[in-house]
DNA sequence: TGCCGCCTTTGACTCAGATCAACTCCGGAC
DNA sequence: GTCCGGAGTTGATCTGAGTCAAAGGCGGCA
């Protein structure tokens, strides 16, 4: 589903693209209803801002459909990605009305917004969405908590390996693929997007990315379209247990 | 209260150090009830392990006293410290089975337990563990992402501002004093788990230990014993927003 | 009292990744 | 077509932190 389509009519929860896996997947006929009731969408192009960190955040939000990044900024413009956001992800958090971070579109975005006091009424009230938001909120914990040992401990070529790891399993997941052997997939963030989420420079992004490709674990057409001939060998290369051993 | 006392006396929740902190914290009296009759504590020796990752484990449980800490490990031997567990954080992941991180006792260490299934019914049934344990995850996947700019974009005499900062403030906290002027407290930690929590190795810690000492910036009683004359300029060595932007 | 072992400090040297700088590639506007 | 600007690549050099090595301090135990 596109962001076009959205943007013409706003669907039913019940063909929402996302409806099993957001916050709502797991609200009942009632329950849904009253979400849909207070839900909007809002639309945002490739580059915008969605909010910035310490603005006033009156609402919550599923990513329907694109990309988006959460990003921490030091006075000196250091910067470091926190989170990157695809479809059926959460932002926001209740009980705080203050945006924590900087949310940015990388692609075309469709947010499905929840304002924030009905939404946070209705947790109280009823327990799916708040059982659906803890299971969510846990799994992003054990990914942050993974990226911790990237950036802590990771050389950059490792780190490079990871991401692309990470990205054709979504990527898999997404087209119901299996996650074996030759795979491909479009490359969604710039190099120097890339540097802010692993923690480095987009010079060495791009150094170890044409490594990677020189060493035959990755081909690129374009600059953005990534092939891997054998996932196998990538996982290799991101120096975590060879067994694929994901938290789960 | 010390962890002989809970030898001695496994204590009713009503007189529990962390009740009002816990995961336990929102409970209503039949709600507490119910966890009593299932909670059982267990104790550890500084430097035991609690459990190791990849490990079944069939308990959730809040740290009562002492420290622990939660670590990952790479095959050929490298370790990231995903987290510090403080008295009232909460170990475990209701819905799995196995553990995702080695969990070992920094000092002499208390848990109240839970076994898994019951407290997997009971946040089911009722809302306010469930609740509170959502508060709690949100404020450690703050707290993740914090150590993400920290691990991906800090220099090393920055992250050991950071951490001191940090562990001045809980120690602050606890003790209910302010947070301004001149502190001291006992670090938890060796150079070592320093190193494993902030991404560097031993030597760089403790260089970058000196160093803050002879800036004038910590002072040192011993090797563990840490005075901060001027706690705001420990803030301005950690290369955050000077206004002590805490997320909140 | 003195020895042992762990934690810590400090020094010398190395190196992975940052920085600074040039250049290429590619798509869109006119 | 060609001009332009943003994205990406590559090279030369620098540097902060890692590595390897030695030695100091301190607490516990015989």
């Amino acid at each position: 589903m596109t962001q076009h389509d959205f943007k013409l009519a706003a669907p039913n929860c019940g063909d929402c693209p996302i409806r099993h896996r957001a916050v709502c997947a797991r609200t009942e006929a009632d329950e849904l209803a009253r979400l849909e009731g207070m839900k909007y969408y809002r639309s945002f192009q490739a580059g915008q801002t969605v909010v910035w960190s310490g603005d006033r955040m009156d609402f919550v939000a599923s990513v329907v459909t694109g990309i988006a990044t959460l990003t921490q900024t030091m006075e000196d413009g250091r910067r470091q990605m926190v989170g990157l956001l695809l479809p059926s992800d959460f932002v926001g958090r209740p009980g705080r009305s203050v945006a924590a971070y900087d949310v940015t579109a990388v692609t075309d975005l469709v947010m499905c917004c929840f304002r924030k006091k009905p939404f946070e009424e209705m947790m109280n009230e009823t327990p799916h969405v708040a059982q659906r938001l803890l299971e969510m909120t846990l799994d992003e914990l054990d990914a942050a908590r993974e990226w911790m040992l990237l950036l802590g401990r990771k050389t950059a070529r490792e780190r490079i390996a990871s991401l692309l790891a990470i990205i054709a399993r979504r990527d898999a997941t997404l087209k119901l693929k299996t996650v074996r052997g030759a795979m491909h997939f479009e490359l969604p963030l710039t190099r120097e997007e890339m540097a802010d989420y692993l923690g480095l420079t987009l010079e060495t992004v791009s150094r170890q990315m044409s490594a990677l490709r020189k060493d035959a674990v990755i081909d690129l057409e374009g600059k953005r379209r990534v092939m891997i001939p054998d996932f196998h060998r990538l996982l290799e290369e991101t120096g975590d247990d060879s067994d694929g051993g994901m938290v789960g």
